[in-house]
RNA sequence: GGCCCGUUGGUGAAGCGGUUAACACACCAGCCUUUCACGCUGGCAUGCAGGGGUUCGAAUCCCCUACGGGUCACCA
């Protein structure tokens, strides 16, 4: 049995996008499965598209990701080069073939020509097609427009009244008949290759067994298999997912702003990879049998478990809420210290700490994540959920000034800020514990009574987590501070 | 418009001729907790797009319709 091999050719013209890294996903897993290799291949044929950095960017996007390739531009390989553009003497080789079996042909048309042409048909209601105008001009008619100084494109001749069917791993058998395919274009004017004959020439000679791709591939496949056929190759095996879809049920565009789409945008956002991947992953596919039940998947689970026949014929919905909570369990079976080494940089960004924190205030951030840790959806979100440590005073809500208007509350506070003055342990948990218990006694307030005047006189909130190991980490002085503060202009605070 | 693909609850989905149609997200309720979050327990969802067949029996097989999507580029 021959070495799997798959690819993932993206185009320079973007950042990652999630469809893509899924595609890659799905290429990679089958590789490692089978023990092969995988490939990334730039397709960087459209230079009004490209943009400089978006190869880079894609690339680092997709180690980010944990997909790994065994050959491409940055380490090389057996079938370099691995970028389009450098591969033009391939092309020319394959291309002279053709036109020299009569399998391709020059077209003279222009833009305009071709553009009226086109919709002339739609105007008619026919569906848009090459008419084949330059299809049998003789030499002289082709000498005529060389000397009008047009230099002519080189256009496949697609047989007539034959029946070309795709063996879809995914889909089965598609047919489609040829009759409905025009000539299309393989090579522009300037020379480069188009897509369709790029892709065959490079998916042979680098040997790819399957291609894996999107849907939207589905009907260039007829035109890639009949490429194959006319150079002599033998087609890879076909794989087509379906599309990713917005929560609209529509195709997502790029500039859809209803959801994030880039996978760089998820990393800065404080996403995990694992979690992406584990997420993306099952987006149209599921693993078989009882192992459908669960969700939450290793890389190394997937490659065992992943195959190209449980690949979903049916289009998935984006849907974020279940990225976050896949994301969530991520983080909270993560280290503390991996997720304060990811929050870092955030609340530094937010101007709250330095980006080099180091000894005791880096072992405070580590405590301060440590209390946010399970609830975090995404690692940015540490900096609003924090936000009440890093200001001076506390900022009351509704629902706090509601608790501190309440009976009692200032006898409370009071009795709370005498026994922190008056003790001289060092401020730790366990000892506001104890502090607190003698406020008890003092006050005879408990339970609610106690709690939550404190916690709203300190932290301005009634909701938060564990009280203590909070107000330990805001410090001593910063407790006692807000809670005179609040004694002080308890009346205003209230009125505000 | 032609060709092609698809359609299981709000979402991801299992299901492969006989099931009370899994599981997960979301949602709701209860428990836990000083509160929130986490967690646990339970519930809801009145789901097989519609219509015809085939069959003793259909979410599962066939046909039609509807709807959604893809494609028909000198974009990939």
């Amino acid at each position: 049995m021959t070495k799997v091999r798959t690819r993932y050719a993206p185009s320079p013209t973007g950042h990652l996008h999630i469809g893509g890294a899924r595609t890659a996903l799905f290429n990679y897993l089958w590789a490692r499965k089978n023990g092969g290799s995988f490939i990334v291949r730039i397709e960087d044929t459209d230079l009004e598209r490209n943009l400089s950095d978006a190869e880079k960017k894609q690339m680092e996007a997709l180690k980010w990701l944990g997909i790994e390739w065994d050959e491409s531009v940055d380490v090389g390989g057996p079938h370099a080069p691995y970028r389009s553009m450098e591969r033009l003497h391939l092309y020319e080789t394959y291309l002279k073939k053709l036109i020299d079996s009569q399998k391709a042909y020059p077209c003279y048309c222009t833009q305009e020509e071709l553009d009226a042409e086109r919709e002339k048909q739609l105007a008619e209601g026919v569906a848009p097609k090459y008419s084949g105008r330059c299809r049998h001009l003789s030499n002289e008619e082709r000498i005529a427009f060389e000397k009008e100084g047009r230099t002519p494109s080189i256009r496949f001749r697609v047989p007539e009244g034959r029946t070309i069917t795709v063996q879809d791993e995914v889909r089965g058998e598609v047919r489609f008949e040829t009759d409905g395919i025009g000539d299309f274009i393989i090579q522009r004017p300037d020379g480069r290759p188009t897509y369709n004959f790029a892709v065959v020439v490079d998916d042979a000679l680098m040997e790819i067994t399957h291609v894996v791709r999107a849907e939207e591939h589905l009907s260039n496949t007829p035109r890639q298999i009949l490429l194959y056929e006319a150079l002599g190759f033998t087609p890879p095996v076909f794989a087509h997912a379906s599309l990713i879809l917005n929560p609209e049920g529509k195709k997502m565009s790029k500039r859809d702003e209803s959801i994030i789409q880039f996978i760089d945008q998820y990393r800065d956002l404080g996403y995990l990879p694992e979690s992406l991947v584990n997420f993306l992953v099952l987006l149209g596919w599921a693993p078989e049998g009882e192992k459908a039940e669960e969700e939450i998947f290793s890389k190394e689970e997937l490659i065992d478990l992943f195959t190209l026949k449980r690949v979903s014929k049916a289009p998935a919905v984006f849907d974020s809420g279940k990225l976050k909570w896949m994301n969530n369990a991520y983080i909270k079976a993560s280290s503390l210290e991996r997720i304060t080494e990811l929050a870092i940089p955030h609340l530094a960004k937010a101007g709250r700490i330095s980006e080099t924190v180091r000894g005791e205030e880096r072992e405070w951030v580590k405590r301060l994540v440590g209390l946010y840790q399970e609830q975090l959806d995404y690692v940015a979100q540490i900096v609003d959920l924090t936000e009440m440590f890093f200001r001076d005073e506390a900022a009351y809500s509704d629902e706090a000034k509601q608790v501190l208007s309440g009976e009692h509350v200032s006898e409370v506070i009071a009795a709370f800020v005498r026994q922190l003055e008056s003790s001289e342990e060092a401020f730790t948990p366990d000892h506001v514990k104890k502090l607190l218990k003698a406020v008890q006694k003092e006050t005879g307030q408990k339970g609610k009574n106690l709690f939550m005047p404190v916690r709203a006189a300190v932290t301005g909130e009634v909701h938060g987590p564990d009280l203590r190991e909070s107000m330990t980490l805001l410090g001593k002085e910063k407790v006692i501070a807000r809670l005179k503060d609040f004694l002080d202009r308890k009346p205003q605070i209230l009125s505000e």
